[in-house]
DNA sequence: TAATTTTATACTATATTCGTATATTATTTT
DNA sequence: AAAATAATATACGAATATAGTATAAAATTA
């Protein structure tokens, strides 16, 4: 069986999945939808996929690794560690912006436990990946060392949802400016900077 | 039956559905949804509606109901003729950003004839009302007498398209502004004003 | 032309949803 | 407090929708 780009009933299957699920989770789609969104037959949809499910995750595995793979650029990237965390906190947020809170309300409150396994799993493995830079960025001295990588990623968390606060974002040109404010202020307190 | 405001269960029935069916469009909607989201119970639900799509009617008739109001509101008023046209382009406008996509196309594509039916007779009410106020506004002399009213709304349906496009909307400070000189473009043409 | 892929259709088994009946629990009214 | 009313939880059979498969026809590709 031939799964490239080149194929494109495949493909077109795959972004219809993608489509439907995003925008109104799981459950609530059918398989003969999807078909209907991506134009093939059933029995065309059954040849790649064993059902809806197997779909699903093979769907969340794409874009999952599609973030990871954009993270580990920015973070092999030859820039300021202070400019790595400043773009993935970016990222994420694009990410969050994407992602349907259908989606998630579907993975966390529906009967597909497989699905949120995988999805936890997937979540996990990126935990472990940050926690690992922090620590080679503790190691390499470019981040304090008697802080618990795991409370700096419990404070970044809180970034993302600081970004996100219309209220915040008035006090600055764009979203972005306040972005930058909150690294600084990651990264150096409230106490004015002595390396600038 | 109480059905006033004061009966919460009703009106959070009514919301719950409303929220529901906007975003997601009827076919996909379940009872038990509803019910879930609204915090009743399901022979509460039948209580007040003999099944989802009475419903939907129900939501659809409030909803064009308030629509036809503002409108005739507007064009009750005392204020110019143009300005008239403004506020009612800006009403439409608003009323669209609400609506759902899926709303509209679950209502087009799906086996609910009924709703259908009532949703374009409702329409078609609308229809005839700016018609009559498009033709007294012609007999009053606020319009020129040598162009047909349909040709007008015709021309209106096009100035909704127009004030969403990104590019135009760019050109002006906000897209009010935009809506303005459409507007005027609209009663004047490209000739400069001769009754400013 | 032959081989392969895709589709259309029909079909059964399963799962979901509908709408109702019943017994129980809250809430109002008297 | 007792009675009347309203709402709920649960369970259920009936109706409907969906899943997944079999088959033959049609379309593509080699």
């Amino acid at each position: 069986m031939n799964l490239n780009s080149q194929n494109t009933k495949y493909t077109s299957l795959v972004n219809a999945a993608e489509r439907l699920f995003w925008k109104f989770g799981i459950k609530r789609i059918t398989v003969d939808e999807i078909c209907h969104e991506a134009n093939i037959s059933k029995m065309t949809f059954y040849k790649y996929f064993d059902n809806k499910i197997e779909l699903a995750k093979h769907m969340l595995q794409i874009k999952m690794k599609q973030s990871m793979d954009k993270y580990r650029e920015i973070m092999d990237s030859d820039i300021p560690f202070s400019e790595k965390i400043e773009l993935s906190v970016q990222l994420k947020m694009e990410q969050t912006e994407n992602i349907s809170q259908e989606f998630l309300t579907d993975l966390y409150r529906n009967p597909y436990p497989e699905l949120l396994e995988l999805f936890d799993s997937l979540r996990k493995e990126l935990l472990l990946e940050i926690l690992k830079d922090f620590s080679r960025a503790q190691e390499s001295g470019e981040l304090r060392k008697d802080l618990k990588p795991e409370f700096i990623i419990y404070f970044m968390n809180h970034m993302f949802d600081m970004a996100k606060e219309k209220e915040l974002i008035s006090l600055y040109p764009d979203a972005q400016q306040l972005i930058m404010e909150l690294t600084n202020f990651f990264f150096y307190g409230i106490m004015p900077r002595t390396n600038a």
